[in-house]
DNA sequence: GTCCTTAATGACAGCGCTAACACCGTTATC
DNA sequence: GATAACGGTGTTAGCGCTGTCATTAAGGAC
């Protein structure tokens, strides 16, 4: 037991001097093998991968990046998993991190800037290759810390602010005008809104701005607009626009926040036998797999969350450091046609 | 400048000796400070925190953990991120997680035992506080290697096999046994089945098998199947149900895989103007907020995904090493009667 | 044979932090 | 007034690994 004051049974059992000792040579020859770094004899390397076999070493990933101050690790911050698109960015995410042996470490901010903020702290103590987070708003301090760590950090989602190092998204604001020209130029003239929750997503407010801006340009506005407080799902999209419609007849067109809460719309007007994109339009947001696969497929936007993800890691390896000049990458979306508008 | 043989611009900028230079305190003195952890005096503990804040100090938990050998780092291994099971169990892992202060490391497997097996050794790698993964299918190499890491494994969603240390999650083959009673109760005779991959899901096997009990158990047996080659979906199902109703007329009840294919079962029928219920039953599994939000809520059984994940990570943060017998916790499910059965 | 290169290995220091113990001065205890 | 107890702080020695340089032996070039 060779212990000096430390506890005789850390954690750790079986360490690299083990492996060491066991194949009669040394650590660091021990070190080369399993990282198949520098030259290694196969003789060596057979008896070390035998004595690694035999013992079960396990490496201490801890101490190997401590001391070659290289982590393999990411930070990933996203506001929720509730929200389908974020596990889709995360599988972009993880796409492009497989082949690299890098492992993304996953915090969740619940669309919370503060948890934000302490999440980007410890995420950092972990010197991770680079961070990834979703949107631009951070606190004064998060933006600090980031900028500080040296390490790259992509914006995911949004293109509609500077980013901190790199940006990967869409315009919203462009999806939500381009939602209103499209309705518009279907001849639809009485637009109504359902929203859900605007303090936590910001992108889906970015949209409305687009949408109303599209609609005053040619002279119109919205008619009416029902907003779900709480997050978005396809019952606050059926029961709200329920809502609207109790309120505000006469309206043929609805946009909604996003695919989830239009679904539900589709819903209600299934259930009430109304006539979709004849009585009335719906248009929703993101392209979801399911609004394809309704009676009458959903006309939304399609946006290429997979492809944030995966794009905004690839960017962000080819370039191990922050480089002066923010940049922007845009992924684009577009509009499919469906039946329902 | 300090450094030895090292790079003099290694990753690391601020260190504890700066900040504890700074101060004129000892490094001990200031990781007291950070970590909450001893008796400070307030006037010192002060001056330390000033100095952190004006050099913008950002603790190195590498170099923490290792020297405490306590990572505050935990594995999680999911076989993929597109079904949205899986985010829910990760949405239970993070809020049991929040309080805690440690960091969720995510992997996935995309159903493959190899590379499980690959991910498990590398997240390991971090000396985790503990261990959770999806199912009972490792290969050998990996039950070996959780067993001999001495940290809690917890083993996610069934628990109809032995668990390496616990298992949490709930019974599907009781869940597909019940699904047959019920559709039995009420009646229906002719029973087909559509599903989706069973060599990536084999809980919805489970599911299956214990259908097929039910039935044989009254005399009954399927009178047909759909097998959909790949990942479930809503548009698979659709199509699925459609190519199993042209093939064999005559059916009077579907059990569908999960909630994704019966919702796409449910558009057919929407479609085609089959009645749901009294023309044809159909049958889920999950208990997706969206199957209750249709026009026709969907009859399916609840499982309690989120729970599931909470639950696994309380239990394995109640002790933190491995106890001999292995263990059970049934998370349970519940039959959600619902308007299409 | 000399010089140079290359492959193969090792010695050593140190990554940034914390556990363990030691130490000092002050206050409480009798 | 001696003893104990405790708050507050520092010294020292690692945690387990890898970067750097040194060393040896084995070829190749001429």
């Amino acid at each position: 037991m060779k212990s000096g004051r430390r506890q005789p049974d850390r954690k750790q059992k079986v360490t690299l001097t083990e492996v060491a000792k066991m194949s009669g040579v040394s650590e660091i020859t021990v070190s080369r093998v399993l990282r198949n770094n520098g030259p290694v004899s196969t003789q060596t390397r057979e008896k070390v991968l035998e004595a690694v076999k035999q013992t079960g070493y396990v490496p201490n990933r801890l101490a190997g990046s401590l001391a070659s101050a290289d982590s393999n690790l990411m930070g990933v911050v996203i506001p929720s998993l509730s929200n389908i698109v974020f596990p889709e960015v995360l599988r972009g995410i993880h796409s492009a991190l497989g082949p690299t042996g890098i492992q993304p470490v996953v915090g969740i901010t619940d669309y919370n800037m503060e948890i934000e903020e302490q999440l980007v702290r410890s995420l950092l103590a972990w010197k991770p290759q680079a961070m990834l987070i979703v949107g631009f708003d951070h606190t004064d301090a998060t933006r600090q810390m980031l900028r500080n760590s040296g390490v790259r950090v992509a914006e995911l989602m949004d293109i509609d602010s500077e980013a901190i190092d790199i940006a990967v998204g869409m315009s919203h604001r462009g999806a939500g005008y381009d939602t209103g020209r499209h309705l518009l130029e279907r001849g639809y003239r009485k637009f109504g809104y359902v929203g859900h929750d605007w303090l936590s997503d910001r992108r889906a407010r970015l949209r409305f701005d687009g949408l109303c801006d599209a609609l005053n340009r040619s002279g119109l506005s919205l008619v009416d607009q029902e907003l779900f407080q709480g997050p978005s799902s396809t019952m606050a999209g059926r029961q709200a626009l329920q809502a609207l419609l109790t309120r505000t007849p006469g309206i043929d067109a609805v946009v909604f926040s996003n695919d989830d809460m239009a679904i539900g719309g589709v819903f209600h007007c299934l259930a009430q036998n109304i006539a979709l994109k004849d009585d009335l339009a719906i248009f929703g947001f993101n392209g979801l797999e399911i609004g394809g696969a309704l009676p009458q497929p959903l006309s939304t936007i399609r946006s290429h969350r997979f492809e944030i993800g995966r794009t905004a890691v690839e960017k962000i390896l080819e370039t191990p450091v922050q480089h002066g000049a923010p940049a922007t990458i845009n992924t684009g979306y577009e509009i499919v046609v469906g039946a329902t508008a």
